[in-house]
DNA sequence: GCATGCTTGTTACTAGCGGTAACCCTAGTT
DNA sequence: AACTAGGGTTACCGCTAGTAACAAGCATGC
């Protein structure tokens, strides 16, 4: 049959693609998440259409992008939550992991922070909820499924650990980008801030004597 | 002099303001976050160059109608954070009170957590940082002042409350974007989980016995 | 009375975006 | 030689943000 011929169609075709995607790669590191097309075909050497029969429309083209990026911090994540440490010590080390990524990459990481972008107007009733971008959702549920399955949490422990998981990602993703944009202090110190957080240190404080009112 | 004239005039053109930022909140609550600059002039009865005299940009207009929201969703907060009760009830209310604000506006918070959305492209170097949407990094900083005000935290405790802060606040936002999307439970139940979740309850949770791999 | 300016409003335009239709050209098959 | 299949291009559509230029109404100064 044909199948020898369409594998090697396929490969070409993926091939063609990856490079494509460098391209895309290079153009959003270069000038942010509003790469226009024109420009990423450019950088390609090729013209538009060509981006769209490979992509259908720029949301393909960028969850394209996208999927890459969040697969290999994804992969960088659960190497850390999967060490063989305990438990405080996997908390830090996934927090420096992650921060350590958006530090090195900051244009990327900005990229892949954006929702879906695009959305032509006209369709009424667009989707509320599901702002978030797929990088901070997809980390939401890596790390529930962890914290479930190495925790006990009693009952309700399925859910109190999906809360959890999107709790944490948000309370690091909102605190790595406000760190990255003012520099307040080291990585490392910001990684133990943040784990103090986690370990009830806000709960445990002692209320600050002649406070206003009090 | 011509202070009153002044004054005459200004009151008229501020008024003139409100109505097409009433306007603009109509098409934006309607059409969501990327409601366009034709629509809101149309919705407001005039034309496009009168909002650009008005806002200058679509930035501008933005800007203020989210200014607008986030004073008051601010007031709001900041209620519900200086009540006379213990911690615990109060982060509870005020987590709560942040939820219930969501819930009832979706469209508003969602248009709320857009970044800069526009930003023409050009200007080599965007803005790395920042990236967060002004409301979260009010509602940050804002939640810093209270804890550095309130709790006694020992050295560095400054920069150890805007980190809070912040975190605080991410947490609070991503646990609540992923809850109005999948509304996997109640309110109430959420904010107890994130109030558990602040209380220290992830480091005192007991390992889970025959967990893979242990 | 009348010209001067100021605010309010319009029409008509530019430049650039995402996306697409139509065409072109070269390779390989029969 | 004729035909088909992909890879590629030009030229367009409809939309957007943003602007220049022009047209009233209405106060003022002389």
């Amino acid at each position: 049959m044909d199948t020898t011929q369409r594998t090697d169609q396929q490969r070409s075709a993926d091939r063609r693609r990856r490079e494509l995607l460098e391209a895309a790669d290079r153009v959003v590191l270069r000038d942010g998440p509003q790469a226009s097309m024109n420009a990423i075909a450019a950088e390609a050497g090729i013209t538009k259409p060509i981006l769209y029969r490979h992509f259908g429309d720029k949301g393909g083209l960028y969850a394209a992008l996208a999927k890459r990026h969040t697969d290999a911090l994804l992969d960088s994540l659960r190497a850390a939550l999967d060490a063989p440490a305990d438990r405080r010590e996997r908390v830090e080390s996934t927090l420096d992991t992650y921060l350590a990524a958006i530090e090195a990459r900051p244009q990327v990481y900005r990229f892949l922070m954006h929702p879906a972008e695009g959305g032509h107007a006209g369709d009424q009733g667009f989707d509320v909820g599901k702002h978030s971008a797929p990088l901070l959702r997809r980390m939401g549920e890596e790390l529930a499924t962890v914290i479930e399955e190495r925790l006990d949490l009693g009952p309700g422990s399925q859910q109190l650990a999906r809360v959890w998981g999107h709790g944490i990602v948000g309370m690091m993703h909102a605190a790595g980008d406000w760190w990255l944009g003012e520099r307040p202090c080291s990585r490392a110190e910001l990684v133990r801030s943040l784990a103090d957080l986690l370990w009830g240190r806000l709960a445990a404080a002692g209320d600050k004597v002649g406070g206003p009112g009090f």
